[in-house]
DNA sequence: GCTGAAAATACCTAGTA
DNA sequence: TACTAGGTATTTTCAGC
C-alpha cells in the first residue's frame, strides 16, 4: 500500500540498519544516520506508521526448535476463479505448518513454504490437510536439503 | 548446529514473544515469562550465544522500497557433484537480487526467491546473471501475483 | 536538555546433586 | 561444596517528551 511514501537517503540508512539489526538502539541508529536521537526516533515512528516498517522479529534457528524439515509445495488448483483462489488462501492461512503462500502465474497456482518436525509429520500434514483441501488438483513437493542463503528482507540501496 | 540445546517452557515463551515482536523490552519479556528482568536477560543472551536466536530484523514493505517484483526460480544444474553445487551456491550468494537459495531433492536442484524493481530489471538479471551462470541447465521462473501469507519464523509451541 | 524507564552489571539467595 | 538459576540492588544508558 505505501507506494507514495518519499524516502530520502537518511530514511534508507535507517531502514537498512533496522533490517540488519532490529534491536539497534535509537542513539546508535541516529549516529549512523548522522542525526541526533529525537529526529531519528520521529523518522522511525513515521516509517512504522506509514507501513514501510511492518514489524520486528527475532530470527530463530528452526533446527533448535525441532523443526528439521522445510518443504516447498507447488500447488495447482482445478479452478482459478478468484473466489476459489481466495478459498484456498483462507484454507492455508489456518495451517500453522504453512509459513508462506504465494500465488504465481503460469501452470503452478501457488507455492507454499512448509515446515515440519520430521518427515512423518510432514507426510501426515500433506495427506490430511493439503492434498485433501477443496479444489486442489495436484501438489508437487520438494524437500529442502540445505539452505545456503536466506537473507532477511530486500536490498536497501544507499541512494 | 544447536540441536542439543535444552529449551524449557520459559525459553519457548521468550522465543515466541521475540519472534512476534523483536523489539519487546526485556522487562515486558520478563513479565510475560514470569521472571524478573535480569534472569530473563540472561536467558536471552544465552539463546543468542547458542545460536537459537540468529538475529533481529525489521520487516520492510517491499513495495515501499521500490521492489514490486518477487519471483521464484526453479533451477536445474547439469552436474550435481558436490563441488558444482557449492559453486552455484557461491555464485548466487553474491547476487543481491537473490534473497533465498534452497537446495531441493528431485529433478529441481535449487529454488531461489528473487526480488526486482520491475519486470525489465528482472529479465535483465535473469539473462545476464542467472541463466548464464556456469553449470545451469534450465531455469523456470514464476512471477508472484500476490502473497497471501508470509509468517516470520516457525511455530513455537508453548510446551 | 530533562525525566522516567529500561538495560546491564555485580552481588546475593535458594535449591540440587 | 560446587553448580545452577532466580532475585535484589545499583549504575549507566536510552526512550520519549
Amino acid at each position: 500500500m505505501p507506494n507514495d511514501i518519499a524516502l530520502d537517503a537518511i530514511d534508507r540508512t535507517i531502514l537498512r540498519d533496522l533490517q540488519d539489526d532490529g534491536r539497534m538502539t535509537n542513539v546508535e541508529l541516529a549516529r549512523r544516520a548522522g542525526l541526533t536521537a529525537p529526529p531519528c526516533l520521529r523518522r522511525v515512528r513515521a516509517l512504522e506508521e506509514a507501513g514501510v516498517i511492518e514489524g520486528y522479529h527475532a530470527k530463530l534457528n528452526s533446527g533448535a526448535l525441532g523443526y528439521g524439515i522445510t518443504v516447498f509445495a507447488l500447488v495447482s488448483l482445478r479452478s482459478q476463479a478468484e473466489d476459489d483462489l481466495r478459498l484456498f488462501e483462507q484454507h492455508v492461512a489456518e495451517l500453522a505448518e504453512v509459513r508462506e503462500c504465494h500465488m504465481l502465474n503460469g501452470e503452478i497456482d501457488f507455492i507454499l513454504k512448509i515446515v515440519a518436525h520430521d518427515l512423518q509429520g510432514f507426510q501426515q500434514f500433506l495427506t490430511s490437510k493439503l492434498t485433501t483441501a477443496p479444489n486442489v488438483a495436484s501438489v508437487k513437493t520438494s524437500l529442502t536439503i540445505r539452505t545456503s542463503k536466506d537473507v532477511p528482507g530486500i536490498p536497501v540501496d544507499a541512494a
